[in-house]
RNA sequence: GGGCGGGUAGCUCAGCUGGUUAGAGCAUCGGCCUUACAAGCCGAGGGUCACAGGUUCGAUCCCUGUUCCGCCCA
């Protein structure tokens, strides 16, 4: 049981508005304390398991993050209450590049750098950054309310997802998966490491197209090639051309010499070359670039590199060593001009790849690094979801999936950065063995030299985020978490990240664990500022989280995310939205005041002895109504449509609830009636206990601030049964006869407010429905009817007398009139009346057109043909009704 | 160049397999300090569903084209 603090005291002192932040942090306390965020290991419930991504050690909340774990949250903490055994489990990962870059800065401002420390230093700086300030994200996922389970906290540099990257290295390499070899890759020589493919991002760039002379050696004429980037045509080593292309396949000579340099190069002969392009001829510069590089495997063309790892340019480069690659392009460019090799120069653009970690342009360039070879494992995840026992939702991601997996190339994972996991791999300095294991081994196993070097690079960081789902749950053991709650039953991630991180985990849960590591995959999309642009420091137009919590607190904020998470669409988000549902919750939390003021001396309301068949039409239509509203909120649930739950209750809560259930019981809480009074305090408490829990998930401390405020001994709501749809709640006949009733209500609070008569004024009214079982409804409810028009008579009759001199109002079948002798402006009455004319005229003419289309009467299904035959009549009553109205309007117009 | 998504009220968005008077929130306008809430209550106005064709008895929804916006891949 939670102890109720003295400010809890129930009652109508509660405060007038709700204050979120000593609530907040008073709530969150308490979980931690009674570890109800913990996972068990109880066999008997069914299990329910999410991971989180794990936000880079250097990162801090944004909006995005927000998005993201108010959906995991809203779903483990709903799952929980449902009786399942939730782990969310979380954690944080290394981010090489980034914290490393971090650290770095660091140095630079101190006016040193990595190299002066040395790498062992300086891998102990990085874990001295990360204890002290790394990590702020966890306190901040905290502040968001995340039910996580904190005492399995991760972080991909741990020793136990550490020794689960070694054993899925030493594995993988086992099976020649991993291989080390000379390709061309990424290179950003800013970070001074290799890239991914993936993690270059591309921008379209305005450039030029350089075209350049490249002369025969035996001086009959020159062939002309195109190229963005001349400054690597030092580095060429032959020309391409199409072999049908007959501008070339003739040429008897067939060698050319490389302006600028006195070397001669081969032309030859590749399918691949465009013709269409420039002239057709294409530079081959195997070594810094891709497709070159492929070209020239094919004629076993040389490779020659022109530039160092800082992009610089070296001494192949003969007198342009030393140079940066743009200077050396001017000045290449310079020379060519000068020396006549220059044909044209055109403006052109393109996409230039970016470091996207620094925005450095990436330089493609060729290298030793270690790959994963793929293709093999993409097949099996392709198979997964091709079969469904993975569910990437919305569907409309698959393609994108698909495309990009069958289309994938191996994946370079070796990075010459200091800062993550080093490469499990050692060379022996005696006989040059490449020994790959689990432990660092003592001995060359070849030529018992003792003189092992290990590699210096480590693994992409997503290597290990890779790992993610088995490696938390304690893999490469046998552990009886993995046994629960593996295959996690969700993961709830960014679009953005599909390529980069889940379909990785996908292809290494598949091949190492043999199963799958997630059932669903719930892509969100990206959040955005209210104009669609991306959020970025730099354009100031990021919204920060915590300010937002701090100006409209937490649950306002958990709130809004779930209330704009509709599938498939990008989030615009603005500040006015969160200030909106700020509203709301305050709107429950007074909704709540006003229901202890009725309930603070109820027992709990036991709703099995609730017999619906015996309560009045309230309490029948509110209970029918929150079971619909329960029903809706678990199925969105079920369906990831975050926001159609949000909006179900929010429009039970605030239009259903609290505008017309509350004032309708009004005058049964206020009454003398006993029995009708402690029937409307029940039920008004058990359906505020209800509501509370329905809505908790979302916004866990306004409901459990309330919870704990309610009568009796109670544990926290976080522990309460979620509930359950009750069929014997649902009644038709008791929602149909409120919609007359509101519809009657309304009516008549508009005469009032367009004839402007006072709210205070005491006014009468007359309702004619010819309807007898309508009519006796209303006839029942005329009471109720009185209290929320302000109306001191009412009559009902199935056909009486029209009032003289009256405002009217139709609903349905139904005629609502309101005497205000000589009050009326029968002018503006008119027009009114005029308009509702017009308005079913037009209704009454679509409805004829189809009815007397011989083909909709021959083709369309009985029911809509009934319908529209329904429809037609209904109108058409209305319609006599209204001329009526006018009618007797002009009478009173004229007399 | 290839692919994906989108254009619905002033703004942000719902609208499931074609048949509802096309909905919601916010904003706007009018009236109210009605004893839970002015962070509120009551009432109202506002849409050629981007454009043009087509299929159909019937299209916001399906098909084709045009156009604009966003994203991904090369």
């Amino acid at each position: 049981m939670i102890e109720t603090t003295p400010e809890n005291t129930p009652g109508p002192d509660l405060a007038k508005a709700y204050e979120f932040a000593a609530v907040e942090a008073k709530w969150y306390k308490i979980w931690q304390e009674q570890k109800l965020f913990a996972a068990t290991m109880d066999e008997a419930k069914p299990a329910f398991s999410i991971v989180i991504p794990p936000p880079n050690v250097t990162g801090v909340l944004h909006v995005g993050h927000a998005l993201n774990n108010t959906m995991q949250d809203t779903l483990v903490r709903f799952r929980r209450m449902q009786g399942y055994n939730t782990l969310w489990v979380p954690g944080t990962d290394h981010a090489g590049i980034a914290t490393q870059n971090v650290v770095e800065r660091q140095l630079a401002q101190e006016g040193t750098s990595r190299h002066d420390l040395g790498r062992k230093k300086f891998v102990e700086r990085v874990w001295q950054w990360k204890e002290e300030s790394g990590g702020q994200i966890i306190n901040q996922l905290k502040r968001l309310g995340c039910s996580c389970d904190w005492d399995r906290e991760r972080f991909t540099m741990d020793a136990g997802l550490s020794r689960a990257v070694r054993e899925v290295f030493v594995r993988l390499h086992g099976e020649g998966l991993i291989y080390k070899g000379d390709y061309i890759i990424n290179w950003c020589p800013r970070c001074r490491t290799a890239l991914a493919d993936l993690e270059v991002e591309h921008e379209p760039t305005d450039g030029k197209l350089y075209h350049i002379r490249y002369p025969f050696v035996d001086g009959h004429g020159v062939v002309i090639v195109a190229t963005t980037r001349p400054e690597t045509m030092l580095g060429d080593t032959g020309v391409a051309v199409h072999p049908a292309d007959e501008r070339y396949n003739s040429m008897p000579e067939q060698r050319l010499i490389l302006p600028l340099t006195n070397r001669t190069i081969p032309m030859v002969f590749d399918t691949h070359v465009e013709r269409e392009f420039g002239s057709g001829a294409l530079k081959v510069t195997p070594a810094h670039d891709l497709n070159d590089f492929e070209i020239a495997r094919r004629h076993d063309l040389p490779t020659l590199k022109v530039m160092d790892d800082n992009g610089v340019m070296n001494e192949a480069a003969g007198p342009y060593a030393g140079l940066d690659r743009f200077a050396c392009r001017a000045k290449v460019v310079a020379d060519l001009t000068e020396q006549g090799f220059i044909d044209k120069i055109e403006e052109h653009q393109h996409g230039v790849g970016h470091c996207y970690r620094c925005q450095t342009v990436v330089e493609p360039t060729l290298s030793k690094q270690w790959f994963v070879a793929v293709k093999p494992l993409a097949q099996e995840a392709i198979r997964a979801v091709q079969e469904g026992r993975t569910n990437i939702l919305p569907k409309t991601w698959e393609n994108t999936f698909y495309d990009w997996m069958y289309n994938i190339r191996d994946w370079c994972i070796s990075r010459q950065i200091w800062w993550g996991h080093q490469i499990p791999a050692w060379t022996c300095q005696g006989c040059g063995e490449l020994i790959v294991a689990r432990d660092t081994p003592e001995k060359c196993p070849k030529c018992d030299g003792l003189e092992l070097i290990q590699e210096t690079d480590v693994l992409d960081t997503w290597f290990s985020s890779a790992l993610w789902p088995f490696s938390t749950l304690g893999w490469p053991d046998k552990t009886p978490e993995l046994a629960m709650f593996y295959p996690t039953s969700v993961l709830i991630t960014s679009f953005d990240i599909l390529f980069f991180w889940v379909a990785r985990m996908l292809m290494m849960g598949i091949h190492l664990m043999g199963e799958i590591p997630f059932t669903d995959v719930y892509l969100h999309a990206l959040v955005r500022d209210q104009y669609g642009a991306k959020m970025s420091k730099s354009k100031g137009n990021v919204l920060d989280p915590l300010e937002v919590m701090d100006k409209y607190g937490t649950d306002a904020l958990r709130f809004t995310m779930a209330a704009f998470a509709a599938q498939g669409r990008d989030i615009r988000l603005s500040e006015e939205r969160i200030e909106g549902y700020r509203h709301f919750i305050n709107k429950i939390w007074n909704a709540a005041r006003f229901a202890l003021l009725h309930i603070k001396e109820s027992p709990a309301p036991n709703l099995l002895h609730l017999d619906p068949d015996r309560l009045a039409l309230p309490h029948q239509w509110i209970l029918s109504r929150l079971s619909a509203t329960t029903a809706e909120v678990i199925r969105t649930l079920e369906d990831y449509r975050f926001n159609d739950a949000a909006q179900a209750l929010y429009q039970f809560t605030w239009h259903e609830f609290c505008d017309w259930y509350l004032e309708w019981s009004k005058p049964d809480l206020y009454g003398d009636d006993v029995v009708a009074k402690q029937t409307a305090q029940m039920v008004l408490f058990a359906v505020l206990e209800t509501l509370l829990k329905l809505l908790h998930p979302m916004i866990p401390f306004v409901t459990e601030e309330i919870w704990s405020v309610l009568p009796g001994e109670r544990a926290s709501i976080m522990t309460a049964p979620f509930p359950t749809v009750r069929q014997d709640w649902e009644n038709t006949m008791a929602e149909g006869d409120t919609a007359l009733f509101i519809g009657v209500v309304t009516g008549i609070r508009n005469i009032r407010s367009e004839m402007m008569i006072h709210p205070g004024a005491e006014i009468g009214a007359t309702v004619v429905c010819h309807d007898a079982d309508r009519a006796n409804t209303l006839a029942g409810l005329s009471g109720s009817i009185k209290a929320l028009t302000r109306a001191k008579e009412l009559t009902v009759t199935r056909n009486g007398e029209r009032p003289k001199g009256a405002a009217s109002y139709l609903f349905q079948d139904v005629e609502i009139f309101v005497p205000i002798a000589g009050l009326v402006d029968v002018q503006k009455e008119l027009a009114k009346l005029e308009k509702e004319l017009a308005k079913n005229q037009d209704l009454i003419d679509k409805i004829t057109g189809k009815l007397t289309n011989q083909k909709f009467l021959a083709n369309a299904p009985g029911d809509v043909v009934a319908k529209e035959r329904d429809k037609q009549e209904m109108y058409q009553a209305k319609m006599a009704k209204v001329r009526e109205s006018m009618a007797r309007l002009r009478e009173i117009e004229k007399g």
